[in-house]
DNA sequence: GCGACAG
DNA sequence: ATCTTGTCGC
């Protein structure tokens, strides 16, 4: 993918804080997707006591969700994971898996917050802004606001709430399994949001998107798949 | 000051 | 996120 001008990740955390706090203002929350032909799931892994970070991006064809492309880039780390300033530690990596990305998805779906965060600006959102997509968050555990139960049954949604708004929902994937906390990343409605969270949601927890990104990211660190900048492209079947 | 805290 | 084997529930 063409990605746009991209501002230094070499900052300390204060310094990302108010980066955060600067970018919050561009974020989208509405949009029109049109006709959805490719989704995508982008997510990172790492080893305990490395530095290093593989970042993977997967796009699925849609409705069917076929995998059509693999994408991965290695990269050092220096930024420590603390909570809220996620993007900061997985977002180059990230980039130069985007960059690597000769699909166009329509819509891209991230592991962790939207804008259900502290400042607004979860990675889904801050991604979405870089990259000028919609994009959704699909967390697996709850960063901010308080989260309501959905019903029991593959479906059921109930907001996640914060000072009285909704930031998000709770939304049940599977059945009598714990639900994801989806939040608008940018540019699109959190209904769209959820629509095709369930809509790719094929008897996981996690979303088709997310879950195939997470595999491969493992695949890479595990037998290394990234090591330089490879991609790969496939034809058809799973 | 104390607790919470995506991945 | 990662380190790890078996085990309980659907």
């Amino acid at each position: 993918m063409e990605l746009g001008d991209v501002h230094s990740f070499d900052l300390t955390p204060a310094e990302a804080i108010r980066l955060q706090e600067a970018l919050r203002a561009r974020v989208r929350l509405s949009g029109d997707i049109g006709e959805i032909s490719l989704v995508a799931g982008a997510d990172a892994s790492y080893e305990k006591g490395s530095d290093e970070i593989h970042a993977v991006v997967v796009a699925l064809g849609y409705p069917d969700l076929t995998v059509v492309e693999r994408v991965s880039a290695s990269t050092e780390t220096s930024f420590p994971y603390i909570p809220g300033l996620l993007t900061f530690r997985e977002g180059p990596a990230l980039i130069e898996a985007f960059r690597r990305l000769r699909s166009e998805p329509d819509v891209v779906f991230f592991d962790g917050q939207g804008i259900a965060h502290p400042r607004g600006l979860g990675i889904a959102s801050h991604m979405g802004i870089l990259l000028d997509r919609p994009t959704v968050g699909v967390a697996k555990s709850l960063l901010s606001g308080t989260a309501t139960e959905p019903g029991p049954g593959m479906g059921s949604t109930a907001p996640i709430l914060r000072d009285g708004e909704t930031i998000g929902m709770t939304v049940r994937t599977k059945e009598k399994t714990k639900p994801v906390y989806v939040s608008v990343g940018h540019r699109i409605t959190l209904s769209t949001a959820v629509d095709l969270v369930l809509a790719t949601s094929r008897g996981y927890r996690l979303p088709e998107p997310t879950r195939q990104a997470h595999l491969f990211a493992n695949t890479v660190r595990r037998e290394g798949s990234g090591e330089g900048r490879q991609t790969t492209l496939l034809s058809g079947g799973g």
